[in-house]
DNA sequence: TAGCTTGTTAGCATTTACGCTTACATTATA
DNA sequence: TATAATGTAAGCGTAAATGCTAACAAGCTA
């Protein structure tokens, strides 16, 4: 499902795996009504500890946690921690980020980009 | 001067423009003692809008503004606004990101990828 | 029917951040 | 010397965010 949010991806990944909210909450050491109202976005999505928690008790993927992480950014104007600190102790990476968004690179230019990182090393 | 504190890099483009404290801190309208503060970092740098009114107020050019923008965010664990949202814009920037936090990029690869990227457009 | 389980609502405590006001000591100037 | 101006210290008010507790209705199950 695309365009979801925070809360609605970690409902179903907690259904997904038949955790009721309860014991999911109990898992990862929150309160229950916190839970809930995460899940139904009434709340932001909370810190990077409880993030972690989350991906450790359902269980995802690589992938899977790259996009809890960014959802959870998401919903508070921010970006994912680990983007944040690789952005912050870069220098270069910041320059090329803002000459990208000067030269208005779109996506067909960053997948470039991409493939030829993978050749670079 | 390198490795500067926001403070301090605000504090010295406002001297050699030859303000004093009190009349720069009138110019964007902000009390004189938070600016105080804020030189001699005792407080985090301000939202981004005082931020703008400190580049407008000082002259700065383009990439002295970026390194203030920058630097106030390192002030906090952060990255600045423009970097945040062109990066929470842009799924592909942050594939690119992790990767090449994956593949440990180096300075001289970004810096490559910097130059090709004027040729891509 | 009585009693658990589930998700939810309402509201509280605490912390942190932003920016301010007031008052002070020091230096420069009339 | 009396007055300005400069930078700073101390502390306040407000707002927002994080996570909690207590209590509830609806559904299952014994």
């Amino acid at each position: 499902m695309v365009n979801m949010t925070f809360g609605e991806f970690v409902k179903e990944k907690r259904r997904k795996k038949g955790i009721t909210l309860r014991s999911f909450a109990d898992m990862i050491n929150i309160a229950p009504a916190y839970m809930s109202d995460i899940e139904k976005s009434k709340r932001n999505a909370p810190t990077q500890e409880i993030l972690e928690r989350m991906v450790k008790a359902l269980e995802l993927s690589n992938e899977e946690a790259n996009e809890l992480f960014d959802l959870a950014a998401s919903s508070k104007d921010a970006i994912a921690q680990d983007l944040k600190e690789y952005v912050s102790y870069n220098q270069k990476v910041r320059v090329a980020l803002r000459k990208a968004k000067d030269l208005n690179l779109g996506d067909d230019e960053w997948i470039k980009i991409i493939e030829e990182m993978a050749n670079k090393k």
